[in-house]
RNA sequence: GCCCUCUUAGCUCAGCUGGUAGAGCACUUCCAUGGUAAGGAAGGGGUCGUCGGUUCGAGUCCGACAGAGGGCUCCA
């Protein structure tokens, strides 16, 4: 049999070689090293034989990267396995997959029993055991019938119902008959494979937490417990990435926030942010850029309230959806309450006035306060949050008008990330099974955020069947410091909301139309917003973003009438700037100020006063010279206007 | 909401198997008037998240609640 090497040559096998045989013959020292071996991209223990009709081969060993991560974190996941059925008799098992940076494994503890991060040393001993008794990867396929009664009278129900549920969703055409199951030491497990030859090749592994996991991921099922490690080749491998979760810890946005003066949180409100006067201040530089920009492109403002009449969310249909998720109140016997979206409003607010096609599009924002009853479980710092506000927008134009729009809000989104630096990834979700409108409509909405986004040649993620019920759409996301996802920005097509709520203009037929209407955000909250931008820029705002963009440094006493003097022209020049007073030494000053990351340091002593000057430090660059404070307050005013980095 | 964990001074954290609270930073005052990442000294500050229980005695053990952290589910 012919097989082809990542070099180009070919390697002839005889019948029944197996994976181990191919490294073999290409030389002992590929022998020893080998893991498993990739046949047309398909990984497969080094122990079975070699699928017949030949294919390109690739050894795989520890150089081989995330591929072969992912098999001694499988393999680790199974150790983990080994050990917990060792020192908790009765435990049940149910899956154990390698993961993006580690793997976990699903347990069910007996009654009365719990696991957590104190026992991970005993566990980690045990496994540590078998990882060093080299204990082999053994491959064996057995028939349906016979893995039933074994997991059966083992008393794994969890593993009979993976077993069932292979054969239900299996083939009809041809039904499943054996499934393979890996025997380490004394632990044998259902699985598909591949595994390394044996445990020994784990050289690094380390617990990491425990944490509660529903079975099968449905919230209606017993929630399992769930332990989550990491394995790597070499102990520095494991040290870098624990080094590195660390540094990402530093830079988390809950850490930074409060280190920073920006925002903080009180257990009197839940959910929500305190934000401090240097937060504010960023807070409304982004409204401002928000603003400013959507000015420039057709947007108008308007104010809608906070608390409305309970029929218009049954207008909506908010009330039948959404109203666990809502805070809701009384007043004189009406039952009202506090928007979680600018949406109802907003078709409220174009209701009000009659709408010519010459008029359209009408494009309404509106940074109005949102509050949404989250569950308690889900709160996480700025990212998720009870109490917030959006760059929200609703946009109300014809169907004709839809492609011009979604490319003019795509636009305007990835014109407001470049400014800072914000790489996203996007998805274009599809019509989901449960939807309304017909699919001639589907179809042309669905072109039509696909047409704007391949005219501006962005690649995208395809989420089919994960559009909303009223209209497809695009979303934007970025991930935080530890490599969560989280959505910023959102272009929603919405037949839906004009339809409810009786969305009228008059066409150039004189007769009346129904509008389309698009929901869209940017930034998203810019609570949320605010987080991903700390956590992305490791706190150090751009000056032009920055809640105090100067500090003046007396290098003593008698210096500060002369600070007090510089600083009244950085006002006058529109500078947020601070003077510290303090008595205490230049190198304290500069400390203080280079900790709460403040761009630019105006040192100023006796050299500086006489020369009418200021002795620049930039944060991060050090000492940049001598300069006027009218020079000054102009470079700055060039970083400002033009929201430059620095 | 569900699972596990955590909650000690403004912040970061010590406090062994229960005997009655400690450090660094910050803050206040005083001295030093300092040239690019911490000058020195003294001092103030905590009903140990809340409520209840066990005990002669609880920061330390048990329970409930609240908040936070890591996940899961959810995010129309």
């Amino acid at each position: 049999m012919d097989y082809e090497l990542p070099d180009g040559t070919v390697l002839a096998l005889p019948r029944d070689a197996t994976g181990a045989d191919a490294a073999a013959a290409i030389g002992p020292g590929l022998a020893r090293a080998a893991l498993a071996v990739a046949i047309d991209g398909e990984v497969r223990d080094l122990a079975r034989p070699l699928p017949p009709d030949g294919g390109r081969l690739e050894v795989i060993t520890q150089k081989s990267g995330a591929a072969a991560l992912a098999l001694i974190r499988h393999d680790a996941a199974h150790v983990l396995a080994t050990a917990v059925m060792e020192l908790y008799p009765g435990v049940k098992i149910s899956i154990g997959p390698p993961i993006e940076d580690g793997f976990y494994y699903d347990f069910q503890f007996p009654d009365g029993v719990s696991v957590s991060d104190a026992d991970f040393e005993r566990i980690e001993a045990r496994m540590r055991e078998h990882i060093n008794a080299d204990e082999p990867f053994v491959r064996r396929e057995v028939s349906v019938g016979e893995a039933l009664e074994r997991f059966t009278a083992e008393g794994q129900d969890y593993k009979v119902k993976l077993i069932e549920d292979l054969v239900r969703d299996g083939d009809p055409a041809h039904p499943l008959e054996t499934v393979s199951l890996y025997t380490n030491g004394p632990f044998t497990d259902l699985c598909r494979g591949p595994h390394a030859p044996s445990t020994k090749r784990i050289k690094s592994f380390k617990l990491q937490s425990v944490a509660g996991a529903y079975w099968r991921g449905d919230a209606r099922n017993p929630m399992l417990t769930r332990i989550y490690g990491t394995a790597f080749f070499s102990a520095r491998d494991l040290d870098e990435y624990l080094e590195r979760l660390d540094r990402a810890r530093a830079n988390d946005h809950r850490r930074l926030g409060p280190q920073l003066g920006l925002f903080t949180f009180s257990e009197v409100s839940p959910g929500a942010a305190f934000w401090l006067p240097a937060g504010t201040r960023v807070y409304n530089e982004l409204v401002a850029l928000s603003r400013e920009m959507g000015l420039a492109r057709g947007y108008t403002e308007v104010k809608t309230p906070q608390l409305y009449d309970s029929s218009l969310w049954v207008t909506s249909g908010h009330w039948d959806k959404y109203r666990e998720h809502m805070f809701v109140t009384e007043s004189e016997g009406r039952t009202m309450a506090i928007k979680p979206m600018n949406c109802p409003g907003h078709c409220q607010l174009y209701s009000l006035t009659r709408h010519s096609y010459r008029d359209l599009p009408v494009r309404y924002s509106e940074p109005g306060l949102l509050h949404r009853n989250e569950p308690s479980g889900t709160l996480h710092g700025l990212l998720r949050v009870r109490h917030f506000a959006q760059d929200d927008a609703h946009i109300f134009c014809t169907e004709e008008q839809i492609q011009q729009e979604v490319a003019a809000c795509l636009e305007f989104a990835f014109s407001t990330y470049e400014i800072f630096g914000l790489d996203v990834r996007i998805e274009l979700s599809t019509r989901p099974a449960v939807r309304i409108g017909d699919d001639a409509l589907w179809d042309r909405s669905e072109a039509a955020l696909q047409q704007a986004l391949d005219s501006r040649g962005l690649p995208y993620e395809l989420q089919p069947s994960e559009g909303a019920f009223y209209g497809p759409k695009i979303d934007l996301h970025m991930t935080d410091s530890l490599g969560r996802s989280w959505q910023l920005g959102t272009v929603q097509l919405d037949y839906n909301f004009p339809e409810r709520f009786h969305l009228t203009f008059t066409g150039a037929d004189n007769s009346e139309h129904r509008p389309v209407m698009i929901h869209r955000a940017i930034m998203g909250s810019y609570e949320r917003f605010i987080g991903i931008l700390l956590e992305h820029l490791e706190g150090e705002l751009p000056v032009w973003l920055a809640p105090v963009q100067a500090i003046v440094l007396p290098i003593a006493d008698r210096h500060n009438d002369y600070g007090i003097d510089v600083l009244a022209r950085l006002h006058d020049g529109g500078v947020r700037a601070e003077l510290d007073e303090r008595v205490e030494s230049v190198g304290r000053k500069i400390r203080d100020a280079e900790l709460r990351k403040i761009p630019y340091m105006l040192v100023v002593g006796d050299r500086e006063r006489e020369a009418g000057e200021v002795a620049l430090r930039e944060h991060r660059h050090g000492d940049s010279g001598s300069l006027t404070v009218e020079a000054l307050i102009e470079r700055l005013r060039a970083h400002t206007t033009n929201r430059s980095a620095r």
